[in-house]
RNA sequence: GCGGAUAUGGCGGAAUUGGCAGACGCGCCAGAUUUAGGUUCUGGUGGGAGACCGUGCAGGUUCAAGUCCUGUUAUCCGCACCA
């Protein structure tokens, strides 16, 4: 064996060669396939092996996806814009762009160590001004469209951050990039109205071909439901409360109702007597954190002192008021009906107000009730004329019967919140609107953008709620475009997730200088055929590119609503114990040293081997021998056979036919991990195929070699031209299998007694049931020793006798 | 609290429709080559001396259960007073 496997010259020599004759080229004919990765942050500690694993899956469909003859789009970009870089510039004075060009080159290097098959004229930049323009013509469209308003009100604010958040950017109460508890400031904000999307974000979530996880995320996060708005009267005035609930076949047994401290009417609603008690409790809620909000677990209020009317049924019911009523969701306010919901039976016990059953628990009125009965599933009982109804029906009637009665209407509310879109954050793209004094918020003509990013002396955020542009008076004060007044530029930047929403639809046209894409690219090219990329951005990324695709279309930009019609989460790679990778705990495993020792194909396969590709898995340097011996041997078995030119035989025709078959089948149901193990066995088989026959035929190396290609490019080329070829293994087709010549004349089957195995016979592979039964019975012989009382016969399976 | 995922040897993990549990790899053991070790090659490797026992736990269905049904535990993830 004189030819070893030397991945240091094998690798070089291919990166070269397709440097120079490019194996993805669109020759107009081909239907397109776009698989895209989620664009990486380029931050300055590089990449380490868990990155790479979702660049190798899209990679290897996307070779996959070539061999069956798509022209790719298969690009690769920047999401620059960012708090790390800013950062960074605030500590050392250097401007952010100069650190994040210094850290996209190296993480450029890193990436192209992986082979994938990128197409690096298409590259994008978030933070490229040639970018950018667009990311602020989206803006200027949907503030001409009326999705893009400012309004005044406390939003998320991150004391450590020094910038206002989404909602979607509140995680658990703290700030989903820093863990800094989230206080609330009251700001002037840029908005989206996503709201307005909400029911087109969940009904077409049924198209997507997603993980149902992240869907049902999406789902909950807009978190729709059905129910009414209900008007109660308050006693001895003009007005009325509405309150939104999703059970109105409950509303006789309303005994209280509950309003938000910041409800508008909260404070009116005191007496004499409960002023001060009343005032104290706003007071105490306003300074109450989101935090210590969520972990009250007791429930507080304070009576105002003032009743309403129950439209229904005329019933006075106290009015109270509650933190455990939320300000921005329904309208506010809420009737309560302690008998059949957790939160009001809990503050009813606690407060000592009625309770009132009337939904009947198994056809009765509960005795001594401990705990709310929350099924809407019952007869009506203590509820007027609707006594006698079913519940779950009523539900369902409840808001027509209030619209007609002229007290409420039926309707529909969402969980999900307008998007809060400005930073007081340096590095970001400006928003392009100019504050007239007389004209009020003007857009920047859309032939002057882009508007730059302007260089600044201090980069430190304010924390005042202004933004580090606001210092720049030259930048600042400009004039309106409309009315020519002295006016003030915005000085708020976009957030991070502005580009990224948007990103994918650049890659199809990147040097367009007229739009954002031309239809003509658009059409041909989108939408993105798989996206592959980690589940952190269920509702983040995923939504808001979701909400921009939807706008586009509406304005006519693309003819599509759906931005992604596959997505693959792939799961996380940790380090031992199944502990997150970070330089804090030092236990980040960088893939140079490996692609240096084992080579690029190496490690590709083992990111694939190291377990099922939608889990998260455990790193351990010590497998990647495993791929490594396999390659090493898959290589030899090749060489050694390529110049026998041996006849095929039928076992080698067999043997071919299956391998096919088993890689096609695993690489379909994209279960990579047993692809590689498919390889190893079906080298293993050939091996000893070859041992056995003297040799292997060409066309089954071929066959193996051809699948090989998109896990072990380099290997496949090499070996392909070892094969006597000229062109690239790429621009071959997929081998397909045959049923018929896989089929075996006999195969083993096991014969078992009461269902456990006893011995494994050879039979023909057609027989039928009564000649494997007495062949079964004929092989057992004596071990049978009772009375049969049942014989199976599963073809190609089993063979069981049953015996008493 | 609600929802979802997961649970199989020393380890990572395999197992179409219920049909030989542990494929493939790591590690380990023995041997060969070399011999300084490593590399490479060959064989072995769930437990038990054994009949047998074995897929988180307890039941059930079935000729047959990792797989189906009922209950339950642990870990991880998401949501969390949304009326």
């Amino acid at each position: 064996m004189a030819i070893t496997y030397n991945h240091r010259a094998i690798e070089e020599k291919w990166r070269k060669n397709w440097e120079e004759n490019p194996v993805n080229v669109d020759d107009g004919k081909k239907p397109k396939y776009y698989c895209l990765d989620m664009f990486p942050y380029p931050s300055g500690s590089g990449l380490h092996v868990g990155h790479w694993r979702g660049y190798v899956i899209s990679d290897v469909w996307s070779r996959y996806k070539m061999m069956q003859g798509y022209y790719l789009i298969h690009p690769m970009g920047w999401d620059a814009f960012g708090l790390p870089a800013e950062n960074y510039a605030i500590k050392t004075g250097q401007h952010p762009a100069i650190s994040t060009a210094s850290n996209i080159k190296n993480i450029k290097r890193q990436i192209n160590q992986i082979a994938s098959i990128y197409d690096w004229d298409r590259e994008v930049n978030t933070t490229d001004p040639d970018f950018y323009k667009w990311t602020q013509w989206i803006f200027v469209k949907m503030f001409k469209e009326g999705l893009a308003y400012e309004k005044e009100f406390p939003i998320n604010w991150c004391p450590s951050c020094k910038t206002g958040l989404a909602n979607e950017e509140v995680v658990n109460g703290k700030c989903e990039r820093c863990g800094t508890e989230v206080t609330k400031k009251n700001l002037r904000q840029w908005m989206l109205r996503i709201t307005k999307y909400a029911d087109r974000l969940l009904t077409d979530l049924d198209k997507l071909d997603w993980p149902e996880k992240v869907k049902k995320m999406q789902a909950d996060w807009i978190g729709k439901s059905y129910g009414a708005e209900v008007e109660f009267p308050v006693e001895g005035r003009e007005e009325k409360i509405t309150v939104y609930t999703t059970r109105p076949d409950t509303l006789h047994g309303a005994t209280f109702m509950v309003l938000a401290p910041e409800h508008e009417m909260a404070k009116s609603l005191a007496t004499d007597e409960t002023r001060e008690a009343v005032e104290q409790y706003i007071y105490d809620a306003s300074m109450k954190s989101n935090v210590d909000r969520l972990q009250d677990k007791e429930k507080t209020g304070v009576f105002t002192g003032t009743y309403a009317v129950n439209p229904l049924n005329g019933a006075k019911v106290p009015i109270w008021l509650s933190d455990y009523v939320l300000a921005d969701y329904g309208t506010g306010a809420i009737m309560c009906v302690p008998a059949h919901d957790d939160r009001d039976f809990e503050f009813a016990t606690k407060f000592n107000i009625p309770i009132v059953q009337v939904i009947a628990k198994d056809g009765k009125e509960i005795e001594n009730m401990t705990e709310a009965y929350t099924a809407a599933s019952g007869t009506m009982i203590n509820s007027g004329e609707w006594n006698g109804m079913e519940s779950s029906v009523l539900k369902q009637e409840a808001p027509l019967i209030i619209e007609k009665m002229g007290i409420g209407r039926k309707t529909t509310n969402y969980k999900l919140r307008d998007w809060v879109f400005s930073r007081q954050r340096y590095w970001g793209e400006p928003i392009p609107i100019i504050h007239c004094p007389h004209c009020g918020n003007v857009p920047v003509p859309e032939e002057e953008l882009p508007l730059r990013l302007p260089e600044v002396e201090s980069y430190e955020p304010t924390g005042t709620g202004e933004s580090p542009l606001a210092d720049i008076d030259e930048w600042v004060n400009c004039k309106c475009p409309v009315c020519k007044a002295a006016s003030k530029r915005e000085t708020n930047t976009m957030p991070q997730w502005a580009g990224s929403s948007w990103y994918f639809l650049r890659y199809v046209d990147p040097h367009n200088t007229q739009e954002l894409v031309s239809k003509e690219n658009a059409d041909k090219y989108l939408p993105v055929d798989m996206y592959v990329g980690g589940v952190e951005h269920a509702v983040l990324h995923l939504l808001y590119s979701r909400f921009y695709t939807k706008f586009l279309y509406d304005i006519g930009a693309v003819d599509f609503e759906e931005p992604f019609t596959k997505l693959f989460n792939q799961g996380m790679i940790n380090g031992k114990n199944g502990i997150k990778m970070s330089k804090s705990k030092g236990n980040v495993v960088s893939p140079d040293d490996l692609v240096n020792d084992y080579g690029c194909d190496s490690l590709r396969m083992y990111e694939l081997f190291v377990g099922p590709p939608e889990l998260d898995a455990e790193w351990d340097d010590r497998g990647i021998d495993g791929v490594y011996r396999f390659l090493s041997k898959f290589y030899n078995l090749v060489m050694d056979n390529k110049d026998k030119n041996m006849a095929a035989s039928k076992e080698m025709i067999k043997a071919r036919h299956k391998m096919i078959h088993m890689i096609t089948q695993r690489l379909e149901s994209f279960s990579l991990n047993t692809v590689v193990s498919g390889f190893m066995e079906s080298n293993n088989n050939l091996t000893a195929l070859a041992k056995k026959e003297g040799g292997l035929d060409k066309e089954t190396l071929e066959a193996a070699v051809l699948m090989l290609a998109p896990f072990a490019p380099h290997m496949g080329e090499e070996l392909w031209t070892e094969l006597g070829h000229t062109d690239s293994v790429f621009h071959h087709e997929w081998p397909e299998h045959d049923e018929e010549a896989m089929k075996d004349d006999e195969i083993e089957i096991p014969v078992q007694i009461n269902g456990k195995t006893r011995m494994v016979i050879s039979v023909l592979a057609d027989i039928s049931k009564e000649d494997a039964i007495a062949a079964g019975k004929a092989a057992l012989g004596d071990k049978l020793t009772g009375t049969i009382v049942k014989e199976i016969y599963v073809p190609k399976k089993i063979i069981n006798i049953v015996q008493k």
